[in-house]
DNA sequence: TCATTGACTTGACACCATGTCAATTGACAC
DNA sequence: GTGTCAATTGACATGGTGTCAAGTCAATGA
């Protein structure tokens, strides 16, 4: 599986992420991949066991491509929790735009496939403990609102920052990223900052 | 279609509530239908034209079932706009958990087939006039908080009551209906309201 | 120069779910 | 009795995923 040529790996990983973010992750078949890949569709099988994990594979290079550790520098950094909670946000507001495609396309397959229900809930995770840092710092500060266990606004901000709701309002509403953003930051802020 | 005998459409819609429900909407062929009808896999095709058609079909028939209108009544009647978001969302709440089997095989029908996805739109649109309502009474009383805009208001408020914020926080949080009910109360409050 | 190896191709095929079709059964009505 | 209508049975088309076997072709190396 590993040990045919990397270059055709990667050929066919940018040609998943290029197709699936062309099409919004929907109605892509194996064979689409496989063309756009200028390769013949039993070729992807020699690379990837099946489209599961070849989804899994292009969400983990698209997230290497886009430096997620860098990004995420900033929001580490801030000196107050209500700073580092709107740097959080910022950052995955720009963030889920650029994974759409295959974040949506490996949620679809979630419906049928155990094994990329088990990769999505790990992506969750990981952005429910940048909420799980966020709130921490609040409380480390004193800022988080008294009417909050710190579990429960965990819970409760990592539930608003979820990808269906940036795709509702960006989709279906017609906000801009932008506004996304905005909003995402100003409700975190009333909600969970004590000022 | 709709000659045939009736009992047996009936039979076959209430089959199909108790296996989606049963089975939180997924992995439900129509075989498992039939089955649960006691009926063949052919005959289900006589009375419906395809799986989204159920699914469709059901979906209205739940809805009757549950008296949509009666439950609605409470706040259709509120004195005020606070009262009348307040119970909107004790309505919203205790009737997602009602229908979510039934909904989230048509959410997950949306990915593949156009009619389901008009079928579901259709739905939350019904749900967003709620919203809607709720937002123009607190504008009639003055009491929108400044900030918002109308259309703004209403799709903040519509995103928020999305199914899979409610599917998150219960399956994946573990917070019970009421929790759920109770934060989307609280939040609604503090976000949209004046005081 | 010839044989081997490894990546890829071609084409056939199994699987599984939806949806279609044709022939048949069995009950009830006139 | 004959016709009608709901339902049954079993075969089959379709479309996607995933498997398998045989063949191509270029690079490598004795």
């Amino acid at each position: 599986m590993s040990s045919e040529n990397i270059e055709t790996r990667t050929r066919i990983l940018e040609a998943t992420v290029r197709v699936l973010e062309q099409s919004g992750g929907r109605g892509v078949r194996m064979g689409d991949i496989a063309k756009e890949s200028k390769i013949s569709r039993q070729a992807v099988y020699l690379h990837f066991a099946s489209r599961t994990d070849l989804l899994i594979a292009a969400t983990r290079y698209l997230d290497e491509k886009l430096d997620v550790d860098r990004r995420l520098a900033p929001s580490r950094t801030a000196t107050t929790g209500v700073e580092r909670l709107r740097l959080y946000i910022e950052c995955w507001g720009n963030y889920i735009p650029e994974i759409y495609g295959v974040g949506k396309a490996l949620m679809m397959a979630c419906d049928t496939d155990e094994a990329a229900a088990a990769a999505w809930k790990d992506r969750m995770l990981a952005m429910r403990d940048g909420c799980r840092a966020a709130i921490d710092a609040l409380q480390a500060d004193g800022t988080l609102a008294p009417e909050w266990t710190r579990p429960k606004a965990i819970d409760a901000l990592w539930t608003m920052l979820l990808v269906p709701n940036w795709e509702h309002l960006t989709i279906e509403c017609g906000w801009s990223t932008k506004q996304y953003t905005r909003w995402m930051q100003t409700l975190a802020r009333r909600t969970f900052v004590d000022e």
